[in-house]
DNA sequence: CGGAGTATTGAAACCTATCAACAATTGTGG
DNA sequence: CCACAATTGTTGATAGGTTTCAATACTCCG
């Protein structure tokens, strides 16, 4: 499951996606220490309950923030994204499972190195509390989706934050590879599987999107999408 | 609607509710500062889009945190107690409203007396950004609610953090005065002011709760209650 | 090529929303 | 303190969107 990469430590540069708000390089000195970890897809970086003794920062790849109900209902909180830091709730228990979506590399950092090293560097603190508000707020306006918004203005809503997110912002006809299945989406949306098949085919219908493949999105009209959403901002 | 209330600044300690996680005395730097301001049921503390200029402590009262979509549908994102702070998404745009539920009373910081104080006090930076991640993970465990659990496990759910954060959690047969209307109750859950109200009724049916009276709720049967609500804690 | 996993599509059931009427509570003025 | 008006809450009947159950198609890979 979990497996020592290669250490290929240096002086990357992770894509960005990262305080996404505010100080972007605030955070540079996080990749100072850690280890870089392989995680197959469908492996667990923690489970719900698991002391959160590490701090995991994406590197490629994808991550599932996630919940399962004793019933067996499954919730996702969160997709991280290479760049996104996983499990803020340090010193806590884990309220969330956290799972591989894909083959990933995630670097891994030792709860009180991050401690020491935000001692030391006040703007690295100031950067984590940015992030968890920026969080904060990502995790309310998904409140706003699944508390008033239907299948249609879900799902239009989550492609258009992924456009956001993957830096697909700026093209005219962006086209989005979706790395996670239609379970994840549905559980992301509070949906079911064949509702988000259906709201697929029904934005492919509208012209919003094209479907060229199940994991291939291409959008055709953002304005419509936008419309659709339904986004109060 | 915003009006200056007798100055009474002392050295007033404020109920609890903060920071139920860890660091609690750590906050106490920022009551050194700010006015207390009255703000009349119904009054806004602050609409969405406003610039975040300042931090807002909940002295008496209750506050609603809410966004409107285009169409008039609202959704809740949380309810402030006594002690609670308000709008730590300092510097950018208030995504949300804030709402006085009935007549409050608000401590309200300047955003830069609290950056300064902060940048003085890495203590007081450690406690915001220890709630602020405590705010996230209550949001993410409202993801589930609003994603996947049905109407009585909602209400359920919504009644047993109520009893916490009041600290009613001690007492054997808790009994809640909810400050809030059933439309504000229904927004926080997703529902309708109709389902909330028959759900009321089927959780008295079940001998779960009392109602003696629309805002008073007597817990019959906690041990019921939380398997109503399904919690996967 | 075939099998497992994933996605799509159809029909029926279900939970909640909507529309509507009524009851209870609160607040106000006489 | 009562009476009335306005607000808030409850209850009923129906409609509707999503879920559930089921069958079929597609994609990936050994």
């Amino acid at each position: 499951m979990l497996v020592n990469a290669a250490v290929a430590r240096s002086t990357q540069s992770f894509p960005p996606a990262v305080g996404r708000g505010l100080p972007a390089g605030d955070m540079a000195p996080l990749d100072r220490l850690g280890t870089l970890v392989d995680v197959a897809r469908d492996a667990t970086l923690f489970y719900e309950g698991d002391l959160a003794d590490h701090l995991y920062r994406v590197v490629s790849g994808a991550i599932r923030l996630c919940k399962v109900l004793p019933d067996g209902r499954r919730q996702l909180a969160a997709f991280f994204l290479p760049g996104d830091l996983v499990g803020l709730d340090l010193g806590s228990s884990h309220s969330f499972a956290a799972e591989a979506i894909t083959d990933s590399v995630v670097l891994k950092l030792p709860r009180q190195r991050v401690e020491t090293l935000v001692g030391e560097n006040p703007r690295l603190g100031r950067a984590l509390l940015s992030l968890a508000v920026e969080r904060l707020v990502a995790a309310q306006s998904q409140m706003v989706l699944l508390g008033r918004k239907n299948a249609t203005e879900r799902l239009a809503s989550f492609l258009l934050g992924l456009i956001e997110r993957t830096g697909q912002a700026a093209s005219d006809r962006p086209t989005l590879t979706l790395t996670m299945t239609r379970a994840d989406i549905a559980d992301y949306l509070g949906l079911t599987i064949e509702t988000v098949s259906r709201t697929f085919a029904r934005l492919k219908q509208l012209n919003a999107i094209a479907l060229p493949h199940p994991q291939r999105v291409v959008v055709r009209d953002r304005e419509l999408l936008e419309e659709l959403a339904e986004e109060a901002d």
